[in-house]
DNA sequence: AACGTCAGTGACGATTCGTCACGTTTCATG
DNA sequence: CATGAAACGTGACGAATCGTCACTGACGTT
C-alpha cells in the first residue's frame, strides 16, 4: 500500500533548513536582489534539480525564509506577551522587540517584506502560503493578548467606532512605519537627522496610547526606565547581540 | 569654445520623460519585478544603446521614475498645505492626500519604496540621487509648514523632549505604515478582514494628534465631515479617477 | 573635400532561471 | 539473493535578460 519512502520527513525538513540558511548568508553578504538560485546550489551540497525539489522556484524559497524568518518573531512577541507587568508596558515591550528583530536581522525584515509582493506569493507553493498565513495568525495572537488584556483590567477602553482588531492594527502599523524607515536597509529619507529610531519608537508608542487613553498616562507615569529593566530581563542575549554589532539601544537621551 | 551641441537640453528632457512614462505604464501592466530594459526598448522609439545614455541601468531608470513620482506626491502636499483651515484639519487632510496619491498610482507608490533601496540608490547616477533628496526635502517643507501653523496659533505644543523634526516624522511614518500595509499591492496580513485603509488613517490620525495635545482635540470637534468637504473641494480630480477605477473613500462607517 | 565629434544602433557576451533526460539508490517482492 | 519499479539526484541546456562596444551616419569645422 505506503508506497516506498527513501527519504523521511525530518532529513527533508533538515535539508530545507540548510537550503535556507544558506541563502540567508549569501542575502546578508550580497543583499536579497543579488540572490541567484545558482550561488545557493554552490553554496549546498545538492544539486539545483534537487533545491528545485524544495522549491518550486526562487519566490518560493524567499517566502519560505520569510516563515523561518516569522518563526523567530513570533518568539520574541510571546515572550512579550507573556512578561509580568500593565498591558500598555507590554506593548510598549511588544514594538521594541519588534525594533530588536529588525536590528539583529535586518536581511530577514527585509525578506519578510519582499515576500508580502504579490509576485512572490504568486509564484509560491500551497504548501509555504498556508503556513505563511498560520505564522501571521501566531504573531497577531500575542498583539491580541496584550489588548485584551488592558480591556480586561479596565486600564483601556475602545475608542468609540473601534473594535480591538482596529486598536492591534494601528500599534502594529505605527511601529512598522517607524521601524521600516529608521531601522536597517532602507537609505533615510531626507531631513532624516537627528532621528533614532529607539527614540522615536517610544515617543510615538506612547503618544499614540496616550491618544487612545490607556493608562497609565505618560502624564502619571515615566514609562522609560521601566521599559529598560524589562528589556534586560526580557532580552538579554539580543540585547548582547547588538552590542557585539557595534549598536547599542540608547535611552539617555530623552528621560 | 563651446562644443558643438546637436541636442538641445529641452529634447532630452522630453526623451527621458517619454522613457519614463513608457516604463510606468509597463510596471502598471506587469508589475515592477517584471520589468526588462528589453520591454522599455522595444516601447520607444530609441534603441537600447540610447536608453543607456539617459540611464546608466536598470535601477538610474527607477530611481528617475520615483523622482517624476515624488514630484506628483510633492504637488498635493502642497495643495494640503496652503488650504484654509485650521492646521490639524490640513495635516489630516495632508496625510489623505498621500492616501489618494497610493491609490491613484499605487505602481508610482511602490516604485518610490523600491528605490529607497540601498542597491538600487547605490547604482544610480548622482544627478538623479541629487534630485530626489531635493523631492524629498520638498515634500518635508509642506509637513514642516503645517505643523509651525500648528505652534504659532497654540493649538499645538512640542511635547516634553520633541522638536519639530521628530513630530513630522511621526506623523510621516504612521501614515506611511498604514497605507502602506492596507492599500495597494501589499498582500493584506491575516487578521485584516474589516479593515478599511481611510477608516483606520482617519482613526490612528486623530489617536496620534489627541496623544499630542493637538487642538481642537476630538471630543471637542469630529473632524469627519471637515474632511470629506475639503477633500471634494481640494482633490474633486482626484477622486473623480478613484471613482472610475471602481474605488470610493467611503466616510459613512465612521461617524 | 577631408576630418572630428557625437547621437544612435543592435549584435554580442555574460548571467541567470528553471527544465529535462538520464543515471543512481532504495526497497518490496518472489 | 535477484529483480524491477519508483523515488532520488545530476548537470547540461534553452530561453530570457542585462549592459557593452564597435560601428554608422549626420553635422559642423578646417
Amino acid at each position: 500500500m505506503t508506497p516506498p519512502k527513501l527519504l523521511d520527513k525530518a532529513a527533508l525538513k533538515e535539508r530545507e533548513l540548510l537550503i535556507i540558511n544558506s541563502a540567508v548568508h549569501l542575502i546578508q553578504q550580497n543583499g536579497i536582489e543579488n540572490l541567484t538560485m545558482d550561488k545557493v546550489v554552490t553554496q549546498v551540497p545538492f544539486s539545483k534539480g534537487t533545491v528545485y525539489k524544495h522549491f518550486i522556484g526562487k519566490e518560493d524559497l524567499l517566502l519560505a525564509i520569510s516563515n523561518y524568518s516569522l518563526e523567530l518573531l513570533g518568539n520574541l512577541f510571546y515572550r512579550a506577551y507573556q512578561f509580568k507587568g500593565c498591558a500598555r508596558s507590554r506593548m510598549l515591550l511588544l514594538n521594541f522587540s519588534y525594533l530588536i528583530y529588525a536590528m539583529l536581522y535586518p536581511a530577514l525584515f527585509q525578506t519578510v517584506l519582499c515576500a508580502k509582493s504579490p509576485n512572490v506569493v504568486g509564484k509560491s507553493s500551497e504548501r509555504h502560503i498556508n503556513e505563511n498565513e498560520r505564522l501571521e495568525i501566531k504573531l497577531m495572537t500575542s498583539i491580541h493578548g496584550i489588548v485584551e488584556d488592558g480591556l480586561n483590567d479596565n486600564n483601556l477602553s475602545l475608542p468609540m467606532n473601534m473594535d480591538i482588531q482596529q486598536l492591534c492594527f494601528s500599534n502594529w502599523s505605527m511601529a512598522y512605519g517607524v521601524i521600516t524607515l529608521l531601522s536597517g536597509e532602507v537609505d533615510q529619507c531626507s531631513g532624516r537627522t537627528s532621528l533614532i529610531v529607539e527614540r522615536e519608537l517610544f515617543n510615538l508608542s506612547n503618544m499614540l496610547y496616550d491618544g487612545m487613553g490607556w493608562k497609565p498616562m505618560t502624564k502619571d507615569k515615566s514609562h522609560c526606565a521601566e521599559l529598560k529593566i524589562a528589556l534586560a530581563e526580557l532580552f538579554p542575549e539580543e540585547l548582547a547581540l547588538i552590542s557585539a554589532k557595534g549598536r547599542e539601544l540608547n535611552f539617555n537621551s530623552f528621560s
